[in-house]
DNA sequence: ATTTACACCAAACAATTGTTTGTTATATCG
DNA sequence: CGATATAACAAACAATTGTTTGGTGTAAAT
C-alpha cells in the first residue's frame, strides 16, 4: 500500500471518466432520482456493480459530477471575465459564459441547476457549500458595477441567476442563441440612454 | 389502542381531497420521483393501494394536482388584475399574486414549478398544455405594458418568469416577503425616473 | 515465472417501487 | 329489511432500486 497507482500510458485502461460523462449527461436530462445506476452503467457499458469500484454511492457519484460541474462553469466565467476591466462588460462576459455552460453542449455545468440540493440530503451541505462558492463570483462582479439608485446588488443578482438559470427550462437550440439572450436580457437590465 | 371511533355525520365522506392535497405537498416539497405512493398514503393514514380507489396511477394523481396547481395560480392573478387599469400595475398585481401562490402556504402551485413537464413523459404533453395556458396570461399583460425602445416583450417575460420561478430555490420565510421580492425586481426592471 | 494490484464481471441481495386483487365495512335507497 | 354503491383495508404482485460479494482476466512488478 501507500504506492500511487501508475498512470499506465494514455490508454483507455478505466471507465472511470465515462461513468462520470455519463451520469452527467443522465442527471442533467432527467435528474437524479429518475436516474438509476443501471441506466449509467448501461451508458458506460458496463455492469452496474462495477461502477463501485470507482464511487462508492450513487450521491458519491453525483457529488464527483456536481463538482466538476461547478468547477467547469467556475473556470469558464473566470476565462471570461479576465482581461476586462468594465464592471458592466465583465458582468455581461460572466453571464455569457454562464447560460453558454448551461445551455452548450457539456453535461456538467447543467447538473448544477437541474439537480437541486435539497434532493439529495446525504451531500446536500457540499453542494450548497460548492454553489455558494461559485456565486460569490456573481456577487463580487456585481459589486462592482455602478447601480442605479435604489437597486439592491442582492436582488439584481438573484434576478439575474433566476432568468439565465430558468432558461434551461425553455431554452431551445433552434431558438435564439446564449449571447443573444444576454443580449436581450441586459437590454432590459441595464437599458442605454439614446446618443 | 385506538380504533378510531366512526365519525357519524358530515366530516369524513371521502378522502381524496387528503390525497390531493398530501399528494401536493409532498410533490412540491421533494419532486415527482422522490416521492412515492407510500409516502402519500401514509400521510393520508390510508393504505398505499387506496389511493387507486381514487387516481388510476401516480401520474394521474401529480397530474390532477398540477391541474389544481395551474387553476389556482390562474384564478389568483385574474382576481389580483381585476379592477386594474393601469397596465404596468396590473403585472405588477399579477406577479405579487404569482410569487405568493409559489412561496406562500399552498401546496399546488408550487408543484408547476417544482415538477417539470419532462419528468413524467406520460403526461407531458398536458403539463405543457397547462402551463402555456397560464402563460398566456402574461404574455397578455406584458403585451399591454408600454416597454423601453429595444425591450422584446417575450424576454422581458422569460425574464421575469425565471427570476420569480426561481425564487423558489432561495426564499426563506424568515427573509423579505413576496410582496418585498416583487417591489424589488419591480424596481430593477421599471425603474422610476425621478420627479 | 510468480505475484500483485487493478478494473471489471456475474450474480445475487434486501428493500422499495407502482400496482392489482379480493374482501370488508359503511352509508344510502328501494 | 335487503340491495347496492361507496370507500376503504389486507395482502400480495412483479419489477426495479441501490448495493454487496466473490470471482476473473489482464497487465505490470518482483
Amino acid at each position: 500500500m501507500g504506492i500511487l497507482p501508475k498512470q499506465a500510458g494514455i490508454s483507455s485502461r478505466s471507465k472511470e471518466s465515462d461513468i462520470l460523462r455519463a451520469a452527467a449527461h443522465l442527471f442533467s436530462r432527467h435528474g437524479y432520482h429518475a436516474t438509476s445506476m443501471r441506466d449509467i452503467a448501461k451508458k458506460v457499458g458496463m455492469l452496474p456493480g462495477s461502477i463501485y469500484y470507482h464511487y462508492a454511492s450513487k450521491h458519491d457519484l453525483l457529488y464527483a459530477v456536481y463538482k466538476q460541474g461547478v468547477e467547469s462553469i467556475t473556470k469558464e466565467v473566470e476565462a471570461a471575465v479576465a482581461r476586462i476591466k468594465d464592471p458592466e462588460k465583465r458582468l455581461r462576459a460572466a453571464c455569457e459564459a454562464h447560460i453558454g455552460m448551461l445551455l452548450g453542449s457539456g453535461y456538467f455545468a447543467p447538473v448544477i441547476i437541474r439537480v437541486r440540493p435539497s434532493d439529495v440530503k446525504e451531500i446536500e451541505a457540499g453542494m450548497i457549500a460548492l454553489r455558494e462558492g461559485y456565486e460569490t463570483l456573481f456577487r463580487d462582479l456585481i459589486d462592482d458595477v455602478d447601480l442605479s439608485p435604489g437597486v439592491d446588488a442582492s436582488y439584481l443578482r438573484l434576478l439575474l441567476f433566476g432568468a439565465m438559470n430558468w432558461a434551461q427550462t425553455w431554452y431551445h437550440p433552434k431558438g435564439d442563441s446564449p449571447q443573444k439572450i444576454i443580449e436581450q436580457f441586459f437590454r432590459i437590465l441595464f437599458p442605454k440612454r439614446e446618443k
